[in-house]
DNA sequence: CCTGTTTGACGAAACGTTTCGCGTCGCTAT
DNA sequence: ATAGCGACGCGAAACGTTTCGTCAAACAGG
């Protein structure tokens, strides 16, 4: 590989002059940056980015943490994050927490340890004193996405989950629905915490009473929404329509109700927050929010690049991006 | 953060021993060994990876590169690596390619820059030249992934995929089915080609008379095995069953029936390659190979790792997987 | 004409490691 | 005894950059 060295040489001048014109630090004669552009193109060189990294203290690369990548959300939104960064030089890092917040902390400090120049990160909120620990372990411009943290630290980038949820619980108002059930996640996760406030505050706004044996928090894994939709529908008074917040619930309670040997929409309505699923050729197709994840990408690598470029730091802002309601033929109307 | 420095003066020995410790790469007598580990608890030393890396010109990161992280089964295949590499001490570098060999010759360059001490990549097989230009391009360990090239220069770990077509045309055969479409990816690509092979060569086998105008390729994109589906589907002499080679093809192919009203099983029998796809609670539950991802990534690493301590290096090893098959319910016996 | 400022260029130090080569010590074999 | 050798330990160079401080020349204002 050839080093700034050779450029030297081959331009007839110091190591610093050559340096100076590709960063443009200082000001060089128009003479000598030809000459060094020259030289660069003919001994093809390119600088090192770990020396480089070295002397500056910070890199060109981005932390992405998630809690698992094989979650159809998490791999678009790892899909939008890379080629946004990539696009304006940056590369990156790539970590899952599988939702055990001592693995997310030990990632955060082997990135912070690789001199990251900023972090992407959906946390695992779980654990004691997570944001403290979180604020304490993180020294470097980062974004949070998805789930945020009260009285943030953080720029964050979430879905907005209140107005999903009004969409939601209109949508099922309208069709005549009133026994709605909703499976939450664990309580403490902002995305489900959002979701499920939302789902309260919208059934009172229309009016209608909560039928709290039909909010069942948490289900969170695929196994527990299988459990629990089974126990749903053998209530002496099951409800009209369930109400998924994720697809990891979407695809448990699917497969309990196939089996009860139910399905939706003619024994029950089911929709989901979640919107990475099947959708055409297979049925039922599941009426759902479709989150806009290029638009969350966006925003989050705008951010991240304000806060690693800023000097004069504002405040940490929380930027919600609207979903959008996906009819299918998950629902149909009750009487 | 605490330096080799600062260990090397609360110990009271030279930087030179600390790192002898530490790497084990000299000769240390245990008295001083007990003073210098002592010293960098105290003090909180962690190596500097960054320097280290500039120092001996290689990293601990692996570098991963895929055509589409979004496709599930790269996404899944994402985890197991990654899992697998954190946990031996590397940590990964990630792109994607998005199927343009352009871009993935730019990112194994950027990775190259980086020094990663190996490369896994999932190979678009594209362009003129392609293996030519891969070996050219490439100066790190590295290892195949689901694609393999003609006679590789490089180890690879991919799908049994005759031993799949084997699975799925007996199956099918033993179904009664005989009129059997398949969908190619496109020419080239190994993973297509060799489950097109073995579908030729089990259907001889079985003495069915492959019928041409059903083998279509290349039919790579959803949009295609919609199109394409809803040809075979109108022909005077449909097929009575049609076997899809990934995840794309699936979508479309199911999308393609739905347009046309039919169904499977009932109209026509669907079987894929890829079993990354909804399961139970929709309908219909796909038959599908099931491809061992967790294998795939641990062969994958070992391979890598191999080639990143060995001096000797062996020939290039082609590691082939067993895919296993799930019946369910979308395929049919006919007469 | 002198002083002060700006422009352009450079040598050398610094970033935090690993590694090369040398020196010292104590031991063994002549 | 002494040469030779292995085990230990150390100083300094090296990896490829960026940046600090210096300096010469050119140019401005009085």
């Amino acid at each position: 590989m050839a080093t700034i060295k050779d450029v030297a040489r081959r331009a007839n001048v110091s190591v610093t002059t050559v340096s100076a014109t590709i960063n443009g630090t200082a000001p060089v004669s128009d003479a000598l940056k030809a000459r060094v552009w020259a030289a660069i193109r003919e001994v093809g060189y390119q600088p090192d980015p770990i020396a480089r990294n070295l002397r500056k203290g910070v890199s060109t690369t981005i932390g992405l943490i998630v809690p698992d990548i094989s979650i159809p959300w998490a791999a678009h939104l790892a899909k939008s994050m890379q080629r946004a960064f990539s696009e304006i030089g940056y590369n990156m890092l790539f970590a899952s927490s599988e939702d055990d917040p001592e693995r997310e902390f030990s990632e955060i400090e082997v990135f912070s340890a690789h001199r990251v120049a900023g972090l992407v990160v959906v946390p695992t909120s779980r654990g004691e004193n997570y944001s403290a620990r979180l604020i304490e372990a993180i020294h470097v411009p980062t974004v949070l996405v998805d789930r945020v943290l009260p009285q943030s630290h953080f720029d964050s980038v979430t879905d907005d989950n209140l107005l999903g949820a009004q969409m939601i619980v209109r949508y099922l108002h309208k069709l005549g629905h009133r026994d709605i059930a909703f499976m939450a996640g664990r309580a403490g996760i902002s995305s489900s915490d959002e979701r499920l406030a939302g789902f309260r505050r919208t059934m009172d706004e229309t009016n209608v009473a909560i039928r709290d044996e039909l909010v069942r928090q948490p289900v969170y894994l695929r196994d527990q929404a299988y459990a629990t939709v089974q126990q749903l529908m053998t209530m002496r008074d099951p409800p009209t329509a369930i109400v998924c917040i994720n697809i990891a619930q979407l695809l448990g309670t699917m497969a309990g109700l196939g089996n009860l040997g139910l399905s939706a929409p003619e024994d029950v309505s089911v929709i989901s927050f979640d919107g990475f699923h099947p959708a055409e050729g297979w049925s039922p197709a599941i009426t759902s929010l479709k989150q806009d994840i290029a638009t969350t990408s966006t925003r989050a690598a705008e951010l991240l690049m304000a806060r690693i470029r800023e000097e004069n730091q504002p405040e940490p802002l929380v930027i919600r991006v609207p979903p959008s309601l996906q009819i299918r033929s998950s629902c149909r109307a009750v009487e």
